[in-house]
DNA sequence: GCCTAAACGAGACGGTACGTCAAGTCTTCTG
DNA sequence: CAGAAGACTTGACGTACCGTCTCGTTTAGGC
């Protein structure tokens, strides 16, 4: 539980931040795509061995840069009710903050690589979708939301949509789009069901026509 | 206009389909990360420079045998409701097509590479959008949607939960999300806001606190 | 001039012996180019700072494991003709010793580093020659090598000689040859000049044609 | 049998002589120590996989490089005698070349690492030793060389002290130790046994006292 | 019985060169 | 003249050791 030091030379925490620092730069100069292991430990000062030894590979430094630097407790509102806290979520999250570059170049190492994908998934996305979730459970318990909705499909459908734009870059972000998110989503899981009855969330869905031949990919 | 041969030896539509047959075999077989401009020359039994004759990167080879693999029309069905053609083209839409790879790959290479962020958007991307533009527009002209509906935010939050679970593989696609999907939007969009009014949905949102402390991200 | 011990903790004996068996095992193992400072380190259990305090290169390491363990003394035997000290002298010199590896891996060492070539000569290839010398000096006292022989150059063909297929390992060493040579040296120094007269080992040499076309080299 | 030039850019001339070039400046510069793949390629104005793509390491380069440059002839003179044919070849050997640098550096190589040291031996070492044996031989022939002298023997004791003061640079090469070396040789081989009989270059040797006490080492 | 001082183990540090890989360009020959 | 073959320059990759440096620990005198 202590500092726990070993024998040997204890390990530099100026050279990590100049590491972090120097990742962070370049990205910001250069885009994720240009960066490279040799150029952050150039402009950090710092042997090419010393950013292998604890990173092994640029994304691994980005992703620590970032949680760190990101690294605001993400509190989960408790307003009481569902629309106030799902507002004050929402437009917190959408909230522009100049991260596409790291988020982006960190999505497309993860897209790439695997290994990165687990790492990036368990350290910071999955941390995000705690918060929502609570936000969404204690609603449920409140009975504000119904049993039967999918709390887990909101979810991926509020990161999907932040991501997507992230990624697309074609429409805005910022918070007017989370609280016209959080209208659309108190509706939908408050209101009863449009036509005839709850059948058309259930799992069977609507019976009518099923056009197969229709094949819209992606 | 249409053949238009000059002068010169025509180009060869062997090299061109060996070309870009070999880049989705390997890319099956290795991943679009293990796929390399050297390696789907020698596949295809091709000289590099043939393939930089025609396309620039890897991602303009995959882009194009996917645009020529998948170029099955994305139809718009009108079964004359939103419910039904809503069902039809969600349901089609998140079966599971086996594309993941090619997507994501391809997705990557757009967060890299802005330059073919580009041709990626309008060669693909958009055009699967139309679709359901044209869904929601008829709708919305039937007066199954409501004017102040943001209809762009909807198209978003379809795809954006597509490619969101494209790209974490953490949670099921296939038909019985899209849907859920389907049974979640008629909610939204056909619902009288929950509690009191509109209001919610209005750029203003709710007037209650908006606790600046909490700064989730993404 | 005695154990000059200040303070201070005095050297661990033990790592000694311990660096330089260390070194012995890793090169006969694995031969001298593999070699490294950090292996040795690592094979004694002893910090790399520890082998650096003492040696500055492995060769270092290595000439003074030479030195300890072939440290027999080098006697010049006595049996009062040149024809006894000699073949006694080269038949033990040319048996064979199994230190192929020490000897051509700091010889290597010699040729890519003068500052070891100066240790190596000094101590340990110059102590060898002194026997030698003391050999061929003792008998040209008696007059039995004429006084106008090189006895350097003697000296040099021996270790030459043995050092040459030491290196190339292209032909035999051992006893036999040390008394082939022995046989060969004698009549060298001992019989009168072949033809005409004691001219040819004069420094002017044969007056015939020197061609000086052909440049045969090393 | 000559050109056989298929398809394909044909390797570049100038490269490959700039490569040597290089390697060999490099070298007289700097020594065989300090040379470098990378520096050679820089030097050269050329990629580092060009001087890999055609040799696998620095001694490669430079043994190339030396054979080209050192590609005389190495002829046996004939001039009818012993005598004449080694006083001609062996001044001419020992004649100060200035090569030292290259050749302990190779040498060097070749001791620490057995594959160069092949090619070493295969490619340089014995072609030069071919012309001196066929000098011997022709003596042999014309009965001016007893047959039971090992005339490989003899060989390496020229060659053995050729490179023995190479290495060590502790005594003088040049014509006159060529020509001291003939008058040796020459009395070696051509005069009785000094003492009693011709037992002393029998395999046997004496059988006086071998004293096994006595251990010198190389 | 402390105090000073050096050697010890451990191991992180800034570097250099390695040898490999793929990129994208060029040069030649073949069909 | 398109296409194959393949050599070219370039530059990042990840590895291995280098020799130096800081740690905390150990082992001796010296006061």
């Amino acid at each position: 539980m202590t500092d726990q030091r070993g024998p040997g030379r204890p390990r530099s925490e100026a050279a990590r931040q100049a590491i972090l620092n120097a990742a962070m730069l370049d990205l910001d100069e250069h885009g994720y795509a240009a960066l490279t292991m040799q150029g952050i430990a150039a402009r950090a000062g710092v042997g090419k061995q010393t950013v292998y030894r604890w990173w092994s590979s640029k994304a691994d430094v980005v992703l620590e840069a970032l949680i760190e630097r990101a690294e605001q407790v993400v509190v989960a509102p408790d307003a009481g009710t569902l629309e106030g806290d799902l507002d004050a979520f929402l437009t917190a999250t959408f909230r522009e903050h100049g991260l596409r570059r790291v988020l982006t170049g960190l999505m497309a190492q993860a897209l790439l690589d695997p290994e990165f994908a687990k790492a990036f998934r368990d350290r910071f996305l999955f941390s995000r979708r705690a918060a929502l979730r609570q936000i969404l459970d204690r609603a449920a318990a409140r009975g504000e939301i119904p049993a039967d909705v999918d709390r887990e499909l909101l979810i991926d459908m509020v990161y999907g949509l932040l991501w997507y734009r992230l990624m697309l870059d074609h429409a805005p972000l910022g918070e007017p789009v989370g609280r016209q998110l959080t209208g659309l989503l108190l509706r939908a899981v408050s209101a009863p069901p449009p036509g005839t009855g709850a059948a058309s969330t259930s799992p069977s869905g609507p019976t009518s026509s099923r056009p197969t031949s229709s094949r819209p990919t992606s």
